[in-house]
DNA sequence: CCACTATGCAACATAATGTATCATAAGAGA
DNA sequence: TCTCTTATGATACATTATGTTGCATAGTGG
């Protein structure tokens, strides 16, 4: 039952959508207007307001458009040290330079407002854990982590000083305190 | 060299200053406008206009408001766990009860976007945690801790998975969690 | 009581929001 | 190709927010 439709909706769309996420990078979803997106994009206002009735629904879309769930297709590299490396050196490399990592600020923001925009944040940052999750059990099949160990737990010690850090410390994210952070991590049981 | 000036301009001041911090935690800094704080206070715009230039002064100021150095007079409870404990329960407290915990996410937005937020916002996390090192102190002299162990790093990996499972993962805080937490981080040496 | 000034009020220009109408241009189907 | 359909852009309009100014009033300090 898939509705053919006219291929201009799909881009206009998509225009606006990127539009917005520019917006809310560059300056915060204060910032993120009917006026400001139109200007952008050259998309007339009254086109905006068809396919959006009103700002927040816009503001959520392009949300969405960015916190895609992710893809998950883990393969060890051996250790649980390297594993838990790979994954710290991934998440600095997004904060810093994808979508999701500049939005990722003004969706906390957004989500701690909006119960859609919650619903939004948390889903998606619960898919990225369920995603890790492998890391965890492969180390406590290789017996590098006890059987009782609650992957969720363990994945969130590894990835929340990140954010901490870059959001709001603004400590650095150095390969030297990579190291040291998954060192402490990873001889718990030691 | 202190001006003696109009009682009448702190209480002005005030007002705006704490309805700017209501509208903040109930509907995201998008709804700070000189009208929506005039509307609530009874202040009239051109004296909200007259006191800051511009809507992020006054955002500014309200986030230095909320974000205040906060006092540090730490007096251990007798071991590392009972601090760590004590602090993550405080921490919660917060989050969930005062003015700062339901701003967080708002200034962590606009730390993204604007140098002076930023710069707040580092202060008053880096100050905060200054405030806790002497639990680490403590407990490295007391042996329950390594000699070499980073005070930072060491608070980061306690508190920072606290503001990710309630901003980011919408994950549950209670006293089962915090006891799982404070025992896998203060047995790191046994 | 007087001088000072912070505030409130009104008026104003400008810009943004939200809605509606109409003409045009692009796509879909025969 | 021709016709029907519809997404878009342009325009107009009422409403609301922004930013500024001038003036009257009322509270403060001396």
């Amino acid at each position: 039952m898939i509705e053919k439709q006219d291929p201009r909706i799909a881009v206009t769309r998509h225009k606006a959508l990127m539009s917005a996420i520019e917006l809310i990078k560059e300056k915060g979803i204060r910032e993120v207007t009917y006026q400001s997106v139109s200007a952008r994009t050259g998309i007339s206002r009254s086109t905006l307001y068809r396919h959006w009735p009103d700002i927040n629904s816009l503001l959520l879309e392009a949300f969405e458009t960015v916190a895609a769930p992710p893809s998950s297709n883990f393969s060890s590299l051996g250790s649980l040290k390297a594993d838990v490396e790979h994954l710290i050196m991934g998440l600095i490399y997004a904060l810093d330079n994808t979508d999701w990592g500049f939005v990722a600020p003004q969706l906390i923001a957004a989500a701690a407002i909006d119960p859609k925009m919650r619903k939004l944040l948390q889903e998606f940052i619960l898919q990225r854990l369920k995603n890790s999750e492998p890391i965890v059990t492969a180390a406590i099949e290789s017996g590098e982590l006890d059987h009782d160990t609650n992957p969720t737990d363990f994945l969130i010690l590894v990835v929340s000083p990140v954010f901490y850090r870059k959001l709001m410390a603004g400590l650095p994210l150095d390969t030297d305190w990579v190291e040291s952070h998954v060192n402490a991590l990873c001889n718990l049981n030691d």
